[in-house]
DNA sequence: GGATTGTAAATTGTTTACAATCCACTTGAC
DNA sequence: GTCAAGTGGATTGTAAACAATTTACAATCC
């Protein structure tokens, strides 16, 4: 299933895409190193593709590298640096919401009910990484159609905010909460919509 | 032995730094695109870790990436976008340096005189790629001592803001904005320090 | 026994070769 | 003359070989 339409879809970013969920589903431990080449055998390409991969991650705070070490799996930030991440990222949701919710589509409305669904399913199952991959692509939509050069700053933010994801439990929260937001988005209800992110970005 | 532990720049690190500086400082331009061969030869280098440069640079937003046709220098963000940023860079400085004041040595000191003295120097000649890197240094150094994870973001936003950095010609005012930085740094006056890079983030 | 040095396997970093794609130009039909 | 398809060169994307570095473990010394 492909939850973000793209003209292009190129095999690095769906690696990206794969692996960072995994990671944020608390898939992959971090006492032990990410291999280059097991990575590579996976997903049957060699390993320059996969350092690009691993590189990117990197640079997300998905993973951390150190010089002729390799990548592990990041670790949570700090109480105070968390509460920062999440001010930014308020901040960078409220505005594109009100860049981008005149130029929505019905194509984006539509996109985003799969989405909903897949994550209620999503929720329903446990799937731990589903939930994490949905929950970052229907916000990520809204982003990227306000500016994809925001995209690359948000999902950086995000992506650490997200770290201790494997901890999360309130399935019927989540996807209450997802419901509203794109309710208030499908009638083109700015202030609802805002409020709806707000309540659920905590 | 190494007594003082000192970071090892990576010859990739030091390309990045390069390339950004005189991007940012307008030598390049944006309607030719980049070629990975000419840079690999110009650097000594074959063209795979001059693919990471670039990947790099262009999640920074300094370059713009498109599959199969490479990379092009980034235009700078619309006004509203930029006000963002800029609202942004302001709050994580400020975070920045009150989470680092306290833990600043003399050889913190020392340093961050070495980049004005080389920042002042640059402005004499009218040197726009050291002044750019110098500039977007003096700040990271501080941001770096909070964090190494937000500097990565911290860049990410800072370079954007900074792609139309060579338009700048107010020398003089630019030495005498980060002299107030490094004075209230030196001093551990935080206030002092928070007014004078709210003055000089316009 | 504990620390240190030497060595081999594993892993990352880089280069080289090759495949896929794009782009400007030519060619030719209408 | 104009436009379309074809073609050759240039450029990016990927794979595989090679070099440099790290790591684990055995051998040696004190």
């Amino acid at each position: 299933m492909q939850l973000v339409e793209q003209p292009v879809r190129s095999v690095r970013e769906q690696i990206v895409d794969t692996v960072r969920a995994e990671v944020l589903a608390g898939a992959w431990s971090n006492d032990e190193p990410v291999r280059e080449q097991a990575l590579a055998k996976r997903f049957g390409v060699s390993r320059g593709p996969i350092r690009d991969v691993l590189q990117q991650l990197s640079r997300e705070g998905v993973l951390i590298y150190r010089p002729n070490k390799g990548v592990r799996v990041n670790t949570p930030p700090a109480e105070a640096e968390r509460q920062l991440l999440q001010s930014m990222r308020r901040e960078m949701e409220i505005f594109c919401l009100g860049q981008c919710i005149d130029q929505l589509t019905e194509a984006d409305d539509e996109q985003l009910e799969r989405i909903l669904a897949e994550l209620t399913r999503a929720c329903a199952k446990g799937d731990l990484s589903a939930i994490a991959d949905c929950d970052l692509t229907l916000h990520r939509t809204l982003v990227r159609r306000a500016s994809g050069e925001l995209e690359a700053i948000w999902l950086s933010i995000t992506s650490r905010l997200l770290m201790d994801y494997s901890r999360i439990d309130r399935f019927v929260e989540i996807v209450a909460e997802h419901e509203a937001i794109v309710n208030a988005v499908k009638n083109r209800n700015l202030k609802s919509a805002q409020r709806a992110i707000n309540a659920n970005i905590i």
